[in-house]
RNA sequence: CGGGCUAUAGCGCAGUCUGGUAGCGCGUUCGUCUGGGGGACGAAAGGUCGUGAGUUCGAAUCUCGCUAGCCCGACCA
């Protein structure tokens, strides 16, 4: 892209309602405005960023087995009415009236909907197990939303929901779940932590909340020094095999690891003192198993086997999408500006033109865009007719992993400046070896 | 929802107390000089002062209502 036909409106100061800083970067990386409380639009940087999360999700979902589909955002009450949580769920729930005045509503998720689908199809266990999910928008009405994406009222989830015969088969969806999940944040270059959860309005009996570490979390966290030193990696995994998950699901709740909701001082003793921790986190995810706390309700039952029918084990699992674009930068960034994790950067290479309308450089610049261009490296070419700082400020702040800095002076010698963002080390070399060495560094995050 | 606060140009703010021609910085447009970390000089555009009523010869300024937004708390992916 060529920044001067691009959308990029970046501020250069501070609009004032900004209080945390992924927040502040954000409104000044053009990434966000916001439409009213905690409702946003998304700009095109920050639209980029959000597609390639839901990209990593859903080839994450699908390497897992789980099937994609699209709910709508507006329910109807009945269904609501019919699990009882239409009463329960209270005023954070959207409550709508169509023109026929029936009780519509903004879905805060999706538990009812889905469940619906599946009894109206399925009857037999010999089409389990299912596991369903979609990337949709959801709306829970905050009291007080705060914190732009990380806490507003409209947010994308990815919300999924697996049917099985038996808790064990439920289980072994939670494993998979819990494993696909590590492996997510893995991508996206965030460290997050799994923890007993508290089940909340969802209800059941297993849950784990993801939380990546940073001062600005919502929730108090208390952990095993050791879990931050796991790592999910490189390993090759088979999602149908139940003793490998189980392995995995062991090793990272083997250490103790809880949001304040669930934290025991008394179980927290026993870690050995040096590696007690207690910090805040971002909650970036969430899975649950909840047996048949809706299938018993709403009669979701499939004959098993023996031809009795019998509600079916279910657990839903979701990750907050718009919210991790928030938690990224959060993890992510120094004074200058965000520093995005390659995988997940809405541009990632950015080349800064020093003389624009210099024939050699304008050359050059348009010869390195092409070529990264070509390897699929998504570059954004600065060609405007800009100082040399205004460019370096607004390539920091919108965060290239890689930058190519080309001016006449260093043409004359042959060389382009080659930049990373997170160690500021800069290295001269030739444009094509500078391309070489793009494509190089940027290949296992395509 | 309880407590606190704000609303004046695209953004950040002053002006309000003490009523009298609506200002500053950044950004934007044009020109010249520039050109390796938000440059300099010159010119210009841009505002129903959130909104409705009231007081007054006269309201951004005083009074009352309304709306929107922000912060702290309780709540939450």
């Amino acid at each position: 892209m060529r920044l001067s036909r691009y959308f990029l409106p970046i501020l250069k100061e501070t609009p004032s309602e900004a209080q945390i800083v992924s927040h502040r970067l954000m409104l000044r990386a053009g990434m966000i405005r916001q439409a009213s409380a905690g409702i946003y639009s998304w700009l095109p940087l920050g639209f980029k960023v959000l597609r390639r999360l839901e990209q990593i999700v859903h080839e994450e979902q699908q390497r897992a087995g789980h099937i994609p589909m699209l709910m709508p955002t507006i329910q109807s009450a009945e269904l609501w009415q019919e699990s009882g949580r239409y009463n329960a769920y209270g005023p954070e729930m959207l409550r709508i009236r169509d023109r026929h005045d029936r009780d519509m509503l903004y879905g805060p998720t999706n538990e009812e909907l889905i469940t619906d689908i599946f009894r109206s199809s399925v009857r037999s266990y010999r089409e389990l197990p299912l596991t369903l999910y979609h990337i949709q928008w959801k709306f829970r009405d905050e009291i007080r939303p705060r914190f732009g994406v990380m806490r507003g009222r409209e947010f994308l989830m990815k919300d999924g929901y697996n049917f099985d015969l038996t808790k064990e088969d439920a289980l072994h969806a939670y494993n998979r779940h819990f494993v696909s999940y590590l492996r997510t944040y893995e991508r996206m270059g965030l460290k997050a932590i799994p923890m007993r959860a508290d089940t909340g309005p969802i209800g059941g009996d297993y849950s784990h909340e993801f939380l990546v570490l940073a001062d600005t979390g919502e929730s108090e966290v208390f952990y095993d020094s050791r879990v931050t030193d796991f790592e999910f990696g490189d390993r090759a995994i088979d999602f149908d095999d139940r003793a490998a998950l189980q392995g995995i699901y062991d090793q990272w709740t083997s250490l103790y690891a809880r949001t304040d909701e669930t934290h025991d001082d008394t179980v927290f003793a026993e870690v050995p003192e040096d590696r007690r921790r207690k910090a805040r986190g971002i909650e970036v995810g969430q899975i649950f198993y909840f047996g048949t706390k809706y299938s018993e309700p709403m009669g979701a039952k499939v004959q098993g086997p023996d031809g009795q029918a019998v509600p079916v084990h279910m657990g839903s699992h979701g990750i907050g999408v718009s919210r991790l674009v928030g938690a990224l930068i959060e993890a992510n960034h120094d004074e200058n500006g965000i520093v995005w994790p390659a995988s997940v950067a809405p541009f990632k290479v950015g080349v800064v033109n020093l003389k624009q309308g210099d024939t050699d450089a304008d050359a050059a610049c348009e010869a390195l865009y092409a070529g990264l261009a070509t390897r699929g490296l998504d570059p954004l070419y600065d060609d405007r007719e800009e100082r040399a700082g205004a460019k370096f400020a607004g390539m920091d702040l919108i965060g290239c992993p890689w930058r190519i800095t080309v001016g006449p002076r260093g043409l004359k010698n042959g060389v382009v400046e080659l930049t990373c963002r997170r160690t500021g080390e800069s290295e001269e070399l030739s444009p094509e070896a500078a391309l070489d060495a793009c494509a190089q560094r940027l290949a296992r995050a395509l």
